[in-house]
DNA sequence: AGCACGCCGACT
DNA sequence: GTCGGCGTGCTC
């Protein structure tokens, strides 16, 4: 019985958002699966598409229907629960389902079209009387034979029109395909095609012309085996030329082979062995394996403090699920950021780890991509969409620093992996192991009360386990909490307390290391004159302009623009313009000159764009070139280095004073995380913060190493206050270059939310103790309320209970789609927020 | 998203 | 009378 297609075409758009029915050409027929990428005639172009599904009838007219154009991959690149994995984000997350599903292959396989013109076979046959521009481009494609649509233009720019004409006379002919942005690795590699036992007698005829042919074939000849074609060329200081000969005269062959890029060619790791895990350990460990053995779906929060060994507990944990012929998925925050947790698993595992590392070149991702498809690894350890990695038994998931918020993705599909890896897990009967020293509320709450993830509702109800000591019986640092305004009144204006001068100065004459962090990067963090109050903003958005010192420019940390720092005021031309605020690039210069000699390494997204930047930085530090570490939140974390015996937080209050919800929770968080770092060996460390508000709640806590009265603390402020985990939210952004057009559109769009969820009988007061309700604040100006020229309000929807807002939100943008295409207004939703911006 | 079709204003 | 503006609708 013939089958149909459903396809997922590759066109976002809201009226194209369900499958499309195509025939199948018989010869695709056994390669044609759920997941498969195609090209498909789509309206007048070729666009991609994902096989979503078959039918064996069709509403479509048949002779309508149109027939599957080409197959793009062999192996499709998703597979069946994947493409289902799709439906559930695209539902859950409010986006088309081809930015679902585009979102789980490598960029090197979003496919572009490409357009290729050939010349008629008419043409040439009549006498007809051409212009002598459409004479000169027929002319042109003709000699040259088929050439890209792209080629054509940029040869003739002027004469797009008469391009456009001949293809619609049939003159031109255009074929169009989709190919892939990179293509697979090639090598040549030479192989020895003779016998042994004829060695001497070809040896012996050898042309006495030919002598760098029989020099190769000689050292050929040494091992009898295949060789690299760019290593032999080497070797034998020739060229390819020589080889050739030896390949015509049928001595030897040369065959072009696919390979991996490695990333980690010139690397070598030392192979580990497990280690002999302490008590604590092995109660978790013991807990995971028999999760492993029901092979069921279960999820664990594994709660362990710094240092306790958690990493330890995970590669046994992976080694027992190999053994079981299964695989692993491993989430890291920023893999870059953690080199050495890349080099714990390459060691213990070696080249069955697949590595998805954030800055590999697109060529080199899809290669790694492409080990877990073709099964060439057992374990693929990344960042966020790593746990998309094309497995198919997969047994266990790890998310390592599970409250990190780079596990969720700011553009669309705004998913959020913990909350991805869950429902994956469930899907393929995995256990998932949440791991955190600071785990966030929403997971906290869920392993406390025994209840699946508020953002994964088809997930197990959640696990507790913990692990409260350091291994070695190591003690946690002593954390002095400085209070800033005391020094102020003892009239110390520099950014030290005197403690932490005094710490500094110990520390280098010890010889030991320290880590300083300050959450901002660049010089100061606003420009202002003194004479005016002018304030330097960015002209594109409503920010204030950073000031950066090595480049003497002002940027905005969120669109990029930069500009020439102003020696005078641009406003009233005084020349008292000024600096404000502290930024890591003004710690770096008064470092320097408080401490002559002192040997800074500032680690911040200016030092780190390089590829492989990050690495050195770190290996250098380790290699003690350095006495202090200083950066932004990347140094708070997972970073282990032995000498590294005080760590300085220059002002804890930068991250508290955020305004959004969680601001106490992140503070909490990085003051943990960055007070881990210190005194992780042998050496005792020790931790100074800086801070106005020493009273606040998240400071002390952080200070003590409590998790858990921080915990019941801040949930007690949530539950009063209306927050996560106590209810969940949406939150739309709209955004419009006319601040009148948007403030309209918007009131409309809350008052039809409020209109539609009334129809739905749903109780409008979150207040009220009703089990169902949803509340609607807003709309009102973002927090940053113009970027790019664009003027931004939001809307925040708060519910609870059994009340789809999704639906509704999905409902209500609907009706907005012809002002979204029409009047430049975009929607943007996102469903359970990590960043109120 | 593209692209075609289609209905109203300023020009050869 | 035509060229071209972008409003509406379709793509298996």
């Amino acid at each position: 019985m013939t089958r149909f297609a459903k396809v997922i075409v590759d066109v976002p758009s809201k009226q194209t958002n369900r499958p499309f029915d195509y025939m199948i050409p018989a010869e695709m027929d056994p390669w044609i699966e759920v997941g498969s990428r195609v090209g498909v005639p789509f309206g007048p172009r070729t666009v991609q598409g994902f096989v979503v599904g078959f039918t064996s009838e069709s509403e479509v007219n048949l002779t309508r229907m149109k027939s599957i154009k080409e197959l793009l991959d062999l192996v499709p690149p998703l597979s069946p629960d994947l493409v289902e994995l799709g439906a559930w984000m695209s539902r859950k997350y409010v986006c088309h389902d081809i930015a679902a599903l585009q979102s789980m292959i490598p960029t090197a396989l979003k496919g572009k079209v490409e357009r290729v013109l050939h010349v008629s076979e008419t043409y040439g046959d009549e006498e007809l009387l051409w212009l002598p521009e459409e004479q000169r481009v027929l002319d042109t494609v003709d000699r040259q034979g088929p050439m890209k649509l792209e080629q054509v233009t940029t040869m003739f720019p002027e004469h797009e029109k008469i391009i456009k004409r001949l293809l619609k006379q049939g003159f031109l002919i255009e074929t169009q395909s989709i190919k892939d942005r990179v293509a697979k690795k090639k090598v040549k590699v030479v192989f020895i095609t003779i016998q042994e036992d004829q060695a001497d007698e070809v040896l012996t005829s050898f042309p006495a012309k030919a002598r760098r042919q029989k020099e190769a074939l000689e050292f050929l000849m040494q091992t009898w085996q295949p060789m690299l074609m760019t290593e032999l060329l080497a070797e034998l200081h020739t060229t390819s030329s020589t080889i050739k000969g030896l390949e015509d005269k049928g001595y030897v062959e040369i065959r072009e082979m696919e390979v991996f890029r490695d990333p980690y060619a010139d690397r070598r790791f030392k192979k580990s062995v497990a280690m002999e895990l302490t008590e604590e350990q092995q109660h978790v460990y013991d807990a995971l394996e028999g999760a492993l053995n029901t092979r069921e779906h279960n999820v664990f929060l594994l709660h362990g403090v710094t240092g306790s060994g958690k990493t330890e507990v995970y590669l046994q944990s992976i080694q027992h699920c190999i053994s079981q012929g299964r695989e692993a998925i491993v989430l890291v925050p920023e893999i870059s950021l953690t080199p050495q947790m890349v080099e714990r698993f390459k060691s213990r595992f070696g080249s069955m780890v697949a590595v998805l590392h954030s800055r590999l070149s697109n060529g080199e991702r899809y290669d790694e991509w492409r080990k877990i498809r073709e099964r060439k690894v057992k374990v693929a350890i990344g960042a966020r969409s790593a746990i998309f990695a094309p497995f198919e038994d997969i047994g266990l998931v790890i998310i390592d620093e599970e409250h990190e918020t780079s596990y969720k993705q700011e553009e669309s599909p705004k998913y959020h992996a913990r909350d991805v890896a869950v429902k994956r897990a469930a899907q393929q009967g995995a256990v998932v192991v949440l791991g955190s020293a600071t785990p966030a509320l929403e997971s906290y709450l869920a392993a406390v009360t025994n209840q699946p993830l508020a953002g994964s509702e088809d997930g197990a109800a959640l696990k507790l386990l913990s692990m409260p000591t350091r291994v070695g019986g190591r003690s946690l640092p002593k954390v002095h909490v400085v209070d800033l305004r005391e020094e102020l009144k003892n009239g110390n204006r520099s950014m030290f307390s005197r403690d932490l001068y005094q710490a500094i100065e110990d520390r280098l004459a010890k010889k030991e290391q320290m880590v300083l962090l300050l959450n901002r990067r660049g010089y100061s963090t606003f420009v202002m004159c003194r004479t005016c109050g002018y304030v330097a903003q960015c002209p594109e958005c409503d920010i204030a302009l950073t000031y950066h010192q090595k480049s003497d420019h002002l940027r905005c940390h969120y669109c990029g623009h930069a500009e020439k720092a102003p020696k005078t005021c641009p406003s009233c031309q005084s020349e008292h313009i000024r600096y404000f605020g502290t930024g890591t690039q003004r710690v770096e210069e008064e470092l320097a000159k408080l401490f002559p000699g002192i040997r800074v390494i500032r680690m911040d997204v200016d030092t780190t764009t390089e590829k492989g930047s990050h690495e050195k930085l770190l290996g250098q530090f380790r290699d003690r070139q350095a006495d202090v570490l200083l950066g932004t939140q990347m140094v708070a974390k997972g970073l282990d280095f032995p000498y590294v015996t005080l760590v300085g937080v220059i002002t804890a209050d930068s991250a508290l004073n955020i305004p959004d919800f969680r601001a106490a929770e992140r503070t909490f968080q990085l003051l943990t995380q960055v007070a881990g770092r210190a005194g992780r060996h042998h050496l005792p460390g020790e931790v100074y913060i800086q801070t106005y508000t020493p009273e606040h709640y998240s400071i002390g806590h952080a200070s003590e190493h409590r998790y858990k009265p921080f915990a019941e603390e801040e949930l007690e402020h949530r539950r009063k206050r209306g927050y996560p985990p106590y209810c969940k939210l949406i939150l739309i952004t709209f955004s419009h270059e006319q601040l009148p057009m948007l403030v309209r559109m918007s009131e409309n769009f809350a008052t039809r939310l409020k209109e539609e969820a009334q129809t739905r009988g749903w109780i409008h007061m979150l207040h009220q103790a009703a089990d169902d309700a949803i509340e609607l604040l807003g709309p009102v100006a973002s927090p940053i309320p113009r970027i790019k020229n664009r003027y931004r309000f939001q809307c925040m929807l708060k519910y609870r209970g059994n009340v789809d807002a999704v639906e509704l939100v999905r409902a209500v943008s609907a009706e907005f789609d012809e002002h979204v295409r029409s009047d430049q207004l975009t929607i943007s939703v996102d469903v359970d927020p990590q960043m109120l911006m």
